[in-house]
DNA sequence: CTAGAATGGACAACCTGATTGTCTATATGG
DNA sequence: CCATATAGACAATCAGGTTGTCCATTCTAG
């Protein structure tokens, strides 16, 4: 008895990268007002990656999907920013340790916090936890791997 | 009398962008084996933004949110592959038109047809067509806009 | 009608972030 | 103990984007 009309395939692609974009500039905006105006996209995988062990240049780039210099060279900017510091290993004078500085773990702890803020919005927004949920269940039904991985940073801009 | 175990803030954002990933991976290879090695994701929003009626690369910067010159080379590159090809405005002879050829308007229409036969098997996956409007219809709820206007090339890549 | 402003396009220089290739130093395992 | 693998540094290069400049054409006020 619905009208039934058929929606475009290409919707829901556009409006996952869509509502994708409209998070993370939010988190980013409210970043920026608690003192951390110079994170980026970016760097929140990065952080994730390096964890509260640290991490190696290497093994960064394997994480990320680039190659070795690209990580280190990422790692430079950080450490220009103030975000990780290098440090060396003394089980193996090869290694050189990334490490989250205190404001690195507070950018990462202030992420995570104004994530979990957000969700609570969303959740409102949908109408009630269940519903977020319903929404995350259904994209991991899509999609059912593990998101983190993400070497996504030229993917799309591949011209 | 569920467990009511909280979920983080960040899974969402993850999950967003794993799908769309997931998705146009999928198309583009559906479309390789369809004769558009070539095509890459950014294409289709080219594509999309020179339309029927052709465009400037002046108005194609706009829409896709770069300069003017790099629209210029993106034009230059779908022109090398023969995806569009540019011509002479009779009616102003300052413009260059850029139009689809035949093969361009071909890369356009599978991927169409494609990401409506993808909706097809998202909606059997997710326990029918229902549940995927209802996805669509959260995400939409989540972020109301227009999603097309996606200047999201450098966007990520920022570091 | 015409002079000045605005527009479309081309060209050049430069920046950034990535890549590959090469080199050295250190570990590790047969 | 030597051969091989690994971590990191350095250099050259590339791709995609940006700004700045210039020219041709069109539009618009006087």
């Amino acid at each position: 008895m619905s009208s039934e009309q058929a929606r475009p395939g290409f919707e829901l692609p556009l409006r996952l990268l869509f509502v994708f974009r409209v998070i993370i500039d939010e988190l980013h905006e409210r970043l920026a007002r608690e003192g951390h105006p110079d994170m980026r996209p970016m760097h929140g995988f990065v952080f994730q990656a390096v964890g509260p062990d640290g991490i190696t240049a290497v093994e960064l780039g394997r994480r990320l999907g680039v190659s070795k210099q690209a990580a280190g060279k990422t790692v430079e900017q950080l450490e220009r920013l103030g975000y990780v510091e290098r440090g060396g290993d003394p089980a193996d004078a090869r290694r050189k340790v990334v490490r989250l500085t205190a404001h690195g773990v507070d950018g990462l702890a202030r992420s995570a916090r104004i994530f979990d803020e957000l969700r609570g919005e969303w959740a409102e927004r949908l109408g009630g936890e269940e519903r977020l949920r319903g929404l995350e269940d259904a994209l991991r039904t899509l999609a059912p791997g593990n998101p983190f991985q993400l070497d996504t940073p030229r993917w799309l801009g591949s011209t």
